[in-house]
DNA sequence: TGATATTTGTGCGTATGTATC
DNA sequence: AGATACATACGCACAAATATC
């Protein structure tokens, strides 16, 4: 049986010491030329071998710095109830979120649409960073309809939390009826606030949240820092 | 009453343009300066609209070419059943298979892991290219247990599609256990494949597939281009 | 291949109306 | 009322990428 190509085995290797937590996410790597030496290999050998762990997202190098150990993306269950701050806390990490901006303003299209208003009805929006271990993890807007929910800002504004604010406004349970994902480069500005660089990927996914009775009571667009999130879907049952 | 911004006018006029299709997907818009003739007003004016136009996705200007019609992308429904060849029937476009590689191997760690297999059992694997209207739409990996498929690369090999080659080897049915979507960028293989530019962002989503017996067929790797695909999730219930 | 025109991207300066303190 | 900040709009010039001949 053919031994498998030295790179690889080098490959396996590093990856296990970084699943084994011998290098921690976020650590550097020793320089190329270390990892050569300690292999006895050349330096090329132990290029290909990041080539590859790079390119599996493991690692990403940074020229003139180091080869630095990827952060394992953070779950993110998207089921049929959605929910930040459990979806953060179950995998063990400490959610906040930030609030950017809440305003009351008249619906464009696509938001009236979504939420079966009249063009131009008054709706509350709030634009918001979510963070995980205080590290951003996404941007998001969410839109709601004004009428039905007067005191929603404050109680935004209080909690910082969807869930917490429409139980105040009385709606104690949503579901989510229709998620929609697509994959876009970050601008500057959503550079800026999740804290990556512009034209790194972004997950982005809009879905419409409705009450037991089937109203729908939130629109929300998500930007997820792709390097940091992985999106799950369990066991879903479609139509 | 305060009067709009004029950049808003134009930015809704050239819109409702495009939705009545006097623009159609993939044509260039007039070029700045002429659009600012037309209006009357000053190009940067113009620039504004075409900005915001820009950042909602509708357009995207190319630098010495023109401002284009986006391409509005393809739903990509993914549910309980995930079926490349009616997602893309149902949305009325004519799907199409290539084969870029079949091969039998042994399976590595993680395929193992998600086909619920021994590290280096033979596994059946199946690359190829996924096309609507003649459009590359994603690029693919599916690895499936070679041990109770025999027949299986014989049948993919015909048929190009997975469903009717699984079926052949008597597994009439399967469905989604988990999905896991995370975002990327191209590298320089992918772009090719799929005629992006390396760089644009990428959909990725992992998936396992089981028969009605729970036992895991088919471990599937996906590759969309960020800029032609929708995923979408209907209703879905969650654990 | 190379020169030229076209088109978008960027920067600066100026001016005006409108909120906000 | 005054000061300040901000959004909007116009004008000009040049850089950078692309198209064309």
């Amino acid at each position: 049986m053919a031994r498998s190509a030295i790179w690889k085995t080098i490959a396996n290797s590093l990856t296990d010491d970084i699943g084994q937590g011998r290098y921690s996410t976020g650590a550097k790597l020793p320089a190329e030329a270390q990892l050569a030496a300690r292999f006895g290999v050349n330096r090329h050998t132990v290029r290909r071998a990041l080539a590859e762990m790079a390119d599996q997202g493991l690692v990403h190098p940074r020229r003139g710095s180091g080869v630095f150990v990827a952060a394992t993306p953070t779950d993110y269950p998207i089921g049929k109830r959605v929910r930040f701050h459990q979806n953060i806390a179950k995998g063990g990490q400490t959610p906040a979120k930030q609030i950017l901006a809440l305003e009351t303003r008249g619906a464009g299209k696509s938001e009236a649409a979504a939420l079966d208003l009249e063009p131009g009805a008054p709706v509350h929006v709030y634009d918001g960073l979510s963070l995980a271990d205080e590290q951003p993890i996404a941007l998001f807007q969410s839109v709601f309809p004004a009428d039905p929910l007067p005191g929603l800002l404050a109680a935004l504004e209080q909690t910082q939390s969807v869930t917490a604010a429409l139980k105040i406004c009385g709606i104690a349970d949503y579901t989510r009826a229709e998620t929609r994902i697509t994959a876009k480069l970050a601008n500057a500005t959503q550079a800026l606030h999740l804290r990556i660089s512009e034209g790194a990927p972004i997950l982005r996914t809009t879905g419409v949240n409705i009450d037991p009775k089937g109203r729908p009571v939130e629109f929300g667009r998500t930007w997820f820092a792709g390097d940091r999130v992985t999106l799950t879907l369990d066991s879903q049952v479609g139509h």
